[in-house]
DNA sequence: CAGGTTATGGATAGATTAGTACAAAACTAG
DNA sequence: CTAGTTTTGTACTAATCTATCCATAACCTG
């Protein structure tokens, strides 16, 4: 009996996502929301309640999908363990140029967030924290594979070339952000691998 | 004949530039800024003109004092040249700790303002490309200089592994935010090196 | 097709924002 | 001590921000 939503709520926080993204959490504006969705305040905030919820929203959607990519890329049973790392950097690069604007790139919304907001939003900070948890995690798995395998030749345990691998990766997000180009990357990525390899 | 001012224009600069650091441009008000140099709004405007020229000043006065410590390090001919990398890394991790409130630090104001304002500030994205260029021509040199004496293994040229360098400190600034604490950080700094020294 | 329920659009509220106007205070040079 | 200049505090402006209110439209079920 009720009136249905003429709009996929999905779609609306994926544009949501993509606005935070590209203009960080408080310089985003609830005018600003409305145009990348298409939708209206009263169903903004009929759905969604506030902007802060909007955001939790958009960012977990963004955990979900955009990092979920490379947590695949990282079981792919097909690939030998340094082949999924190296993968994984590819992925990084790629996505840092396919937002590329003005030679700089939009960056990755969950290093933005730890950046803007960690310090003052728990409720980001937490949903920021099990996801470097999680891809910890999986990086963990396919460095062991790699130690065990011989690949990887470095002796430090993995929880350290994990943590390692996550700080590159975040540094690299800024490099793009700082207007580097890929094959800046590209070498920084490769370096960053000689410290496994040997 | 006019009358003098009665406060320090550097240390209100001082002031303004921690605010910044710990909470961001958008987020920080000019209440804000008038609380944190102890100043009212008619000495601000008068001096700084407006919130977005203070900023710049804020920012100038960060990497002309912050970073530039960085640098006399790298400088410093009493030290070989992986020591001096070395110390620059236990800098960052002696800069993190000291930030420090609440489990997480504030990070660098240079990457902070990268990742919330290089891509529609064109002011502060100049101040930031040269910071990066200064730093990366100094590890340049310092690198080259380990490569001659033999402490340096990596075959990869000194710009590569300067960027390489750059964006690993760029990380741990991000993972400091993130709640990293000392021993993640000196974990993180030691594999990285490990790509140089081999 | 009618009744109940929700979605929607537009106007608006209330707070907060960056920045300004202005008068009075304060200082120094003569 | 006084004239001249600048600083400074207070009050204010105008814009903008998030969020809400309410009347109306739209839809599904029975």
């Amino acid at each position: 009996m009720p009136r249905p939503r003429t709009f996929d709520e999905n779609r609306a926080v994926d544009a949501a996502m993509r606005t935070f993204w590209a203009n960080g959490y408080e310089a985003t504006t609830t005018e600003d929301l409305c145009a990348a969705t298409g939708l209206g305040r009263s169903s903004i905030y009929n759905t969604f309640t506030s902007k802060h919820e909007l955001f939790r929203r958009a960012l977990l959607h963004y955990v979900a999908t955009m990092n979920a990519t490379q947590l695949g890329i990282l079981d792919d049973e097909e690939r030998s363990p340094v082949e999924r790392l190296r993968a994984m950097f590819a992925a990084v690069i790629d996505g840092e140029m396919a937002t590329r604007r003005d030679g700089r790139s939009i960056g990755c919304l969950t290093v933005n967030t730890t950046v803007e907001l960690a310090g003052r939003d728990p409720e980001a900070a937490e949903i920021l924290d099990r996801d470097v948890e999680r891809r910890a995690a999986a990086l963990r798995v396919v460095i062991a594979a790699g130690q065990r395998a011989g690949e990887i030749a470095s002796a430090r345990d993995a929880h350290a070339l994990a943590r390692y691998l996550n700080a590159v990766i975040g540094g690299m997000r800024v490099a793009g952000q700082g207007g580097a180009d890929r094959a800046a990357l590209r070498s920084i990525a490769d370096t960053a691998l000689d410290a496994l390899i040997g």
